[in-house]
Formats: C-alpha cells, structure tokens, sequence
DNA sequence: ATAGGGTTAG
C-alpha cells in the first residue's frame, strides 16, 4: 500500500488488528493500537471492542476491563465485559458494570441484558433470570430473539417444561419468531426432560416453519433418541442428516458413537472414530470417553483400557471423566488391582479427582470390605474441598455401620440432616437398620423402623431382607415370623 | 462495500 502511496484508514488498521486477534496475538494488536496514534490515525471505537472482546474471549477479562478504563467505553465495550464476566459466572461483576452503564448514560441494550439472561439461566437461577427481564422491560428495552431463547433454556434446565412452552408461545405472540437456535434449545429442552414425543413435533413443526435444521438439530435428536434408548430412530436421524446434505462434525460423529455402543456395535464405533480423521473433524476427548464407557458398560474393560492408551496417537489427553468412567469399569468386575494402578496412574499425571472419582473410589473400596480406607478417602476428599453427595454419604454411613460404628454413622447422619444439606432416604436407613440389626440389636432396629415409618419413609424389599436377615441371626426364626405376619397384616 | 457486542448440541 505504502509503495502505491496508500495510506492506511482507521479501516485498513481495524481489520489488521481483527487479524492480529483472531491469531491469538492480542499483545501485537494492542502495540498496533499506539501505532495508529502515531500515524496520525487514532483508533475508534471499533479498535477498543475488537481488542477488548478478543481479551474476553481468552479469558483475560481482567485485563480486558483494565484497558476500558483508559478511554469512555461505548455499549459494545460493555458488552463484551459483560459476556467475559459472565463465561466465569462473575455475575455480580456483571451487575457492577450495567450499574456503571446506567450511572454514565450509557444505557445498556437488549444485548447487554441477553447476556445477563443468559448466564443467570445457565447458574439455574431462573427468578434472577426473570427480575433483570422485568427490569429490561422497565428501563424500555424490548426482549428479541436472544432473550427468549435464554429464558426458555433456563425454564428447561430447572424442569419447568410448561413455563418454557408458555415463554415459547408468548415470544411468537409478541411476533418474535424463532430461529434455528430458539428451536433447538426448544429441542434439546424437551428431550433432557425425557419428552420425545413433543421434541419430535416440534422437529415436525420445524420443517412447516420452512427454519432449515442444522447440524446441532440432528445431534440433538441423534442424542435424544440415544438417551430414551430408541437407538434405531437415532439412526434414522444420522441417515436423514447425510441425506439432507448436513456434514456432521465432531458433536454429531461423538453421539453416534455412544449409538453404536449401546447397539454393542463396537468394532462399527471404532470405525467411526477412525473415519473422523478422514472427514477432516477429528475425535476429541469426548468420543473416546462414550467409546469407553460403551465398553465398559458391556464388561469389555480390557478393551477399554487399551483404548485409553491409544488416546494419545490421535492427540487426545483423558481427562477426569475417562478415568472415572475406567475406574468404576475396573470395580464392577473386581479388578481391583488394575483400579489401583489406575489410581496410581492418575496421581502421577497430577489429575484432579471429582466428586465422581472420590465416589467410584470408595463404593469399589467398601466392595472390598476396606471400610477403614473408605473413611480415609473421605477425610481426604474433605481436606482437597470436594463437597459429598448423598451418594458419599451413604457410602460413608455404610462404612461406619461395616466397622461396628452404628453409634458414629446415626451421629453424623443427624448432624448434616440438621443442617438440611441432606436429606437421608430408604438407601440411607435400610444401610443404618442393617447396622443396628447386626451390632445393637433387633429390638433397637423394630424402634427405627417405626421412626422412620413416621417420617415418610417406607421400606421396600432390600429394607425387609434386611430386616428378616437380622431376625434370624438374632433370635432364632420366631422373630422373622413375627415380622412376616406384620407384613402378611398389613399389606 | 471493508472493522465492533449476545442465544443451541456430545
């Protein structure tokens, strides 16, 4: 340009540091901002949000919000803030800056909001959601499509399936018409709340509303009908994709995968995973973990395990789910050393163990009657800040109750009821009824059994064997008959 | 005409 005697308008610059951003060179478009100064070619507003949403985007929001500082921020700067704060759930920071908007004058838009929305969905906070959709209509913003589509997700994903319908009718009431992503979060919706027959009519509906499904409709359906165990309609998605001239990518190809293993079709999934490469998308960490899992649903753990070692030639890391899904594998068929080496494996690679990992360790570990180790990974499950479930703890109660500790289990199950962090159920009570039946005795067990009567919760066989179980180990058979005719009395 | 902000699936 220079050699033609052109000189760069703020345009020219503008798309150089788009460019510059796009290739991950955020600190070379910030020193081409003091060059435009320089050249005489100050850079706009445009050049902050370019730079300032490209900062967001790599999670340098700190950075990004230090930089607004220096100049008068416009409505887009604010939103790509907003967003970053957002995709860390900083929500309160959110909040701070559309406060900050509204003191300066400049008012916050219908995407400023949207985005709010949308986070506040995604953290299940769906009346929060609701109150900044108030407030927008308040300070005379009008919700487009955007913002709908947010709110119906959050409706789904706390279970509210007629709220989300009747916001679905609403939107096209206010003449708001929805597009291809309002329909498939309406899709994907119905389907993780376990209604096939409305998601397939509105996938009918789709086709009448001429919106064109794309290929994150047909995932979500291939994913729909997997789940709901309907694994031949699945199929007659994929085939009606491909048809239809939709490329699957990497999504689409991963849930097919988990189609053909729950079809035991596992030499076919591999396949599939191996014609990934060749389509130019390849498997991420993701598909191998729905092949391994497949596997390992089916008893092929061997199988599995190797293909945790072939992970890396295609340039995949496991991640906590891979070996969650091995390590619960290993235990279900009582190969309880190579869970250990896994274990041992995962330690050296400094993998951060979940919620999940702690659970499947110790429900393997109390199998092997290793009560005592049970409470160990507990303590050491506490110490690195994993917060338990009430599956850990009615790990843990049965451990207690295994070491004779009936005492200390009814202990600590009161303490965390009272705080109404838990709430213990059959599960729970039939574990502590078979503690009190082998170490306090059956007279202990027949007061339980009517405390918990009294809150609500009924026995069901596992409680009754139980029960029968403790009865004649203890007293000989008058006891259970005693019991079978309360049974034979009452029911 | 060429540059900037928000929604979906494994």
């Amino acid at each position: 340009m220079k050699g033609e005697g052109l000189e760069p308008n703020v345009f020219t610059y503008n798309i150089l540091l788009k460019a510059l951003c796009k290739n991950g060179k955020v600190d070379g478009a910030c020193k081409l901002l003091v060059e435009m100064s320089n050249k005489g070619c100050p850079p706009d507003d445009v050049s902050y949000t370019t730079i300032i949403s490209s900062m967001c985007k790599s999670g340098e929001v700190d950075k990004a919000k230090e930089l607004a500082l220096r100049f008068e921020p416009v409505v887009p700067v604010y939103n790509a803030l907003i967003h970053g704060m957002c995709r860390e759930y900083r929500i309160q920071e959110a909040f701070d800056l559309m406060n900050e908007m509204v003191d300066k004058g400049v008012d916050p838009n219908v995407i400023s909001y949207s985005t709010v929305i949308s986070c506040l969905s995604d953290m299940g906070n769906i009346d929060l959601s609701l109150a900044v959709f108030g407030q927008m209509f308040v300070r005379g913003c009008s919700p487009n499509v955007h913002t709908f589509t947010s709110l119906i997700k959050g409706y789904f994903l706390r279970g509210r399936l007629g709220d989300a319908l009747g916001l679905w009718n609403l939107m096209i009431r206010e003449g708001v018409w929805p597009n291809v992503v309002s329909y498939n979060t309406l899709i994907h919706g119905l389907c993780s709340n376990g209604n096939m027959d409305e998601a397939i009519s509105v996938w009918n509906q789709m086709e009448r509303d001429f919106v064109r499904p794309n290929v994150t409709t047909y995932s979500t359906m291939i994913n729909g009908f997997a789940k709901s165990g309907d694994l031949i309609s699945a199929c007659e998605v994929w085939n009606k994709m491909i048809n239809c001239g939709c490329r699957p990518n990497v999504v689409a190809y991963t849930c097919m995968v988990d189609v053909l293993c729950q079809m035991s079709m596992f030499d076919q999934a591999f396949d599939l995973i191996d014609s990934m490469i060749a389509d130019g998308c390849p498997p991420t960490v993701v598909t191998f973990n729905n092949f391994i899992k497949g596997l390992c649903r089916s008893g092929r753990v061997e199988w599995a395990m190797s293909v945790l070692y072939q992970m890396e030639k295609y340039k995949c890391l496991p991640n906590i789910r891979t070996y969650n899904e091995l390590l619960d594998g290993l235990f279900k068929v009582n190969a309880f050393r190579e869970a250990c080496g896994l274990i041992r494996e995962m330690e050296e690679k400094e993998a951060e163990l979940n919620l999940v990992t702690y659970n499947t360790i110790m429900y393997g570990f109390s199998f092997q009657g290793m009560n005592q180790q049970v409470l160990q990974l507990l303590g050491k499950m506490l110490v690195n800040g994993v917060k338990p479930d009430d599956i850990t703890v009615n790990i843990t109660v049965n451990a207690y109750c295994k070491l004779g500790k009936v005492r200390t289990a009814i202990r600590v199950l009161d303490n965390i009821t009272a705080e109404k962090e838990f709430c213990a159920d059959i599960i729970t009570h039939t574990i502590v009824l078979w503690g009190i039946c082998n170490w306090l005795g059956t007279e202990e067990a027949i007061v339980y059994l009517h405390e918990m009567l009294k809150k609500g919760i009924f026995p069901n066989i596992a409680t009754w064997n139980v029960l029968v179980r403790g009865f004649f180990s203890n007293l000989g058979h008058m006891g259970p008959i005693r019991i079978l005719d309360d049974i034979l009395g009452t029911q």
